[in-house]
DNA sequence: GGAGTCACG
DNA sequence: GACGTACGTGACTCCG
């Protein structure tokens, strides 16, 4: 069978153990139903597996292929250097027991699983990919380590299998600034903290590339060392030239690992049908071992007879997606029937097409409902025929019941307590609905049930849920209504594809919510589900269905004066440049600003375009006295792209998104958008109008209440600063929050022993600076950065506030140790925000820290306003006020006059006391009120 | 469609 | 001792 190795020959080399980490990590914990015993990473392996062998890839086919695992933790690398890799974490308890399976998943796929005593993965990957490239052959190595970036060039590239991207010799550049031979020089001198390759202390990848770039190799560097201008470079260099010599020989690759076995046994063979069926069998990977059985054109085994316990879910059957079994129902006696069999079942998945994404405008096209899997209907209401008739095609297509006869045979069913209707984004149907007065209830969700259990790990849209959780890509809306110019509304659509589409929708929700119910209550979220998701749906339509009154010719008058501003700042902005060019393009002008004026200090970013961002700029308007023309022209732009904001999203914008029935602008908000807990506000987002410039929040006078009517603004004062005191349990700065003090004073008083009727009004805002950093999982170069201050002074500040607030420090670190070995991070009220990244390599992690230290905070503070804003309707139920916008940290009401003073008092207390009775925080929340004609006005 | 920029908490 | 850095969002404009 085997033949030898060469020409037109192409090597798939699969880094194993990398795999097996992003599987544990990416997916969510799964356990063998039989026993227990934790499989998740062993399947999300075997799926990577199996797509490597059945997907297309064209002229990138392999002809060879095999799976590479690091054998243990010690290599030859740690006796050159023993602290090599000493500091990794030990692998979490439920991953060790998947290694060995994982083996035993390649061998069942019939891939050559290689490992070596003493050698890492990536060093067989170096021979083997060296002793491919010899014999003329092509080699993919299936990875994004950039340890394996040496090996790029000459036949050998690299796939990053998350983003399907390939890395080549220019990417490689890319990534370190040289090219792929020059890798290890560099990674040399910057060392690894992850691998803890000491490297030259003081340099970092950049200086590392430059000096490489101007010296060639580490070695000729070390020689020269003494030429170097820069004293702290030349003397580290110099001090441990004997460090850099031993990292290169950690981070280089060996290639000539002695291997007993040729490259022509790596030959790509087709997997041994029963062996690989046995083996998925074994795992009860149900959904795999169909999908590997279809392909393989064998009966799948039967599963075995498993034995339930107590909280194992109910079976789901496992039924193909079948579009041809879905029914169009165009008459009374069918849709009766099904209305029938939903009260015999007690709950309906549900779903409508509509005309348009923005619920305020979208009209009724037709309604799916599914009761049982596989079996789904599609009433098609507000169809039209093809568009071939003069008039647009406007006319109703044929045999299609009227929508308010359907809507009076729904109605009692979609309001029926003892009816469970179940949606994907219910908020959007409901709303609807409720346009047509049918108020939908009680519901489940299921994009809110995955976003209760899996917020951080993926998103919560139908298709990728129906991806994961079903393995089943419905039908793309895009192949029925098109795209970009050329895409129709749904009533477009003809009904036929319209059934397969619809029916499927509905069809998929409920399977997934079959799958989501048990689940929600094994990953202990149910609460979370019930009290902070669910219930917000009704409320958040109410607000999103009231709008806010918007003045039209208020932005009308301020775009005008916008426009003649900035065609004046143009105009000069030209002048100063002494060309024309386009000043809203930052392209041009970073290359006018830094290659044209010749300004100095201009840095490129990683897309090789000067950065000119209003930090940037402003740098530039401070050299006046050595650079006048370019800091005026900074100057200028600054101000232009003010106006070119306010006016462009502002002014313009909102005065779009006014709805042509109420006058009203109506947002939307995203219950699952944002991973921490906080709403998100699209299509217009209400929850960035300006405030912080005078100029900007002018915008908010166009924010008004009707006549006779009162906007009452209510705001948590310093929220998250005063969960980081209970949560991290601070005692000095809850004491503050008692006695009312100003917090920021007061920490600026603590830290720089500043009396309080002593303090400055710059020391008040550094110390302020830093609160908020805490909050922000803070650095030494992120608080430099942003108090413009050396980063060794930044530093001081934050150990003499470490010192001062000893249990701030332990609260990040608990929090990280938390995060790494559960996966998540908890808000007070039980949300769970998970961490995927957090022991990735590389950058990621710092990000995943830092994200992981804020997520408890902000998630809390979100988690305390959803429960201000579930009980509000309630508690004002018998004022004439409706609650209209959140703004994270505020609640705004439009209020009849004669209500105000009772409104206050009773929102403010729903809102101060939202934590009770779940959690008793030991720092008083406190709300404080503003009311006004505008916005403006109000906050 | 991604990157850059900037508005908010 | 230092990786590269503030956390979380959405909308608009340019430009390939």
């Amino acid at each position: 069978m085997t033949s030898t190795f060469g020409k037109g020959c192409h090597l798939h080399l699969i880094d194993g153990s990398a795999y097996i980490f992003r599987a544990y990590h990416a997916l969510p914990p799964l356990t063998r139903k039989s026993d227990g015993l934790p499989v998740g990473a062993v399947a999300g392996f075997c799926n990577i597996l199996w797509n490597e062998l059945t997907k297309d890839k064209g002229s990138d086919a392999a002809t060879h292929i095999a799976v590479v695992f690091d054998h243990s933790s010690k290599t030859f690398r740690n006796e050159i250097y023993p602290l090599y890799k000493a500091q990794r974490p030990e692998p979490p308890e439920d991953l060790r027991p998947q290694f060995p399976l994982t083996r035993t998943a390649t061998k069942a796929f019939n891939i050559a699983c290689l490992e070596l005593e003493n050698f890492e993965a990536d060093d067989i990957i170096a021979t083997l990919a060296r002793q491919a490239r010899e014999a003329g052959g092509r080699v993919t190595i299936i990875s994004s380590d950039k340890d394996l970036m040496q090996l790029v060039g000459g036949g050998v590239e690299m796939l990053d299998p998350m983003k399907n991207r390939k890395i080549g010799p220019d990417e490689v550049f890319e990534k370190f600034g040289v090219g792929p031979d020059k890798v290890v020089d560099v990674q040399a001198l910057s060392g690894d903290s992850v691998d803890n390759v000491p490297g030259a202390p003081g340099i970092g990848p950049k200086t590392a590339a430059l000096l490489i770039q101007e010296f060639g190799d580490v070695e000729t560097l070390l020689e020269r060392a003494h030429e170097i201008p820069q004293q702290k470079r030349r003397e580290s260099l110099i001090e441990n030239a004997e460090q850099v010599r031993i990292s290169k020989r950690l981070v280089q690759l060996d290639d000539q690992v002695a291997l007993d076995f040729g490259l022509e046994t790596l030959e790509l063979q087709a997997p041994d049908a029963t062996k690989l069926m046995d083996f998925l069998n074994e795992m009860e990977f149900r959904t795999l071992t169909r999908r590997v059985a279809d392909k393989l054109g064998v009966a799948p085994p039967e599963a075995p007879a498993l034995t339930e316990t107590a909280e194992a879910a109910p079976e789901t059957p496992v039924l193909p997606f079948d579009h041809t079994a879905y029914q169009a129902v165009r008459d009374m006696g069918a849709l009766n029937q099904w209305i029938a069999e939903i009260y015999e079942a007690g709950y309906v998945a549900f779903d409508s097409e509509t005309t348009s994404l923005n619920e305020m405008l979208a009209e009724i096209v037709g309604i799916s409902l599914c009761v049982t899997p596989g079996k789904a209907c599609y009433i098609p209401v507000g169809h039209k025929t093809g568009g071939d008739d003069l008039f647009g095609g406007s006319a109703l297509a044929p045999d299609q019941l009227p929508l308010d006869q359907v809507l009076a045979a729904l109605k009692p069913l979609l309001e029926d307590p003892s009816i469970l209707k179940i949606g994907q984004n219910l908020k959007y149907d409901a709303k609807i609905f409720a346009r047509q007065g049918v108020r939908i209830a009680p519901i489940d969700d299921t994009m809110l049930m995955s976003y209760a259990m899996h917020g951080g790990i993926h998103n919560h849209g139908m298709d990728e849920l129906s991806d994961r959780y079903l393995n089943h890509q419905p039908i793309p809306i895009k192949t029925l209504i098109g795209s970009g110019k050329t895409q129709v509304t749904f009533d477009k659509v003809a009904i036929d594809e319209a059934v397969k589409y619809a029916a499927e929708d509905a069809d998929v929700t409920l399977r997934l919510w079959q799958k989501f119910k048990p689940m929600l209550h094994r990953a202990k979220v149910t609460t979370v589900y019930e009290t902070l998701e669910r219930p917000l749906i009704p409320v958040l339509m109410d607000m999103e269905m009231a709008g806010i009154q918007v003045d039209r010719d208020t932005l009308s008058r301020m775009s005008n004066a916008f426009a003649q501003k900035m065609a004046g700042l143009e105009a000069e902005v030209q002048e100063v440049a002494g060309q024309p060019f386009n000043v809203g393009s930052p392209k041009q002008l970073g290359e006018i600003l830094f290659d044209v004026l010749k300004v100095p200090g201009g840095e490129k970013g990683k897309t090789g375009a000067y950065g000119t961002g209003a930090d940037i700029l402003e740098d530039v308007t401070t050299l006046e006295d050595t650079h006048p023309q370019g800091a005026k022209l900074a100057a200028l732009v600054l101000d232009w792209r003010q106006l070119a904001k306010l006016k462009s999203t502002y002014t313009d914008a909102l005065q779009e998104h006014i709805n042509r029935d109420t006058g009203r602008v109506h947002t939307s908000y995203s219950i699952s958008g944002a991973v921490t807990g906080r709403l998100a506000s699209t299509d217009p987002n209400l929850q960035n109008i300006p405030v912080r410039s005078e100029e900007g929040r002018r915008i908010r006078e166009a924010f008004v209440a009707p006549k006779g009517r009162v906007l009452v603004s209510l705001d948590y004062s310093q929220i998250e600063l005063r969960i980081l005191a209970h949560i991290a349990d601070i005692p000095a700065l809850k004491q503050a929050f008692r006695d009312g003090h100003d917090i920021h004073a007061m920490t600026a008083s603590e830290m720089f022993n500043v009396p309080l009727d002593q303090m400055t009004s710059d020391v008040r805002r550094q110390a302020k600076a830093i609160n908020f950093g805490v909050i922000y999982g803070i650095s030494g170069f992120g608080l430099a950065r942003n108090l413009r201050i050396p980063r060794a002074e930044a530093q001081g500040f934050i150990d003499r506030y470490f010192e001062r607030f000893p249990g701030i420090k332990d609260y990040m670190t608990a929090t990280v140790k938390g995060a790494q070995e559960r996966g998540y991070v908890e808000t007070l009220f039980g949300r769970k925000i998970h961490t995927p990244d957090i022991n990735a390599k590389g950058p990621g992690q710092g990000f995943a820290k830092r994200a992981a230290i804020n997520a408890p905070i902000q998630g809390t503070a979100a988690d305390v306003i959803r429960r201000a804003m579930v009980r509000m309707p309630g508690a004002i139920a018998g004022l004439d006020a409706k609650m209209l916008l959140q703004v994270h940290d505020e609640l705004l009401f439009e209020v009849a006059e004669e209500d105000v003073e009772k409104l206050i008092p009773i929102a403010k207390e729903v809102m101060e006391g939202a934590s009770d009775p779940a959690v008793k925080l030991s720092v008083k929340l406190e709300v404080e009120a503003g009311r006004g004609q505008t916005w403006a006005a109000a906050h």
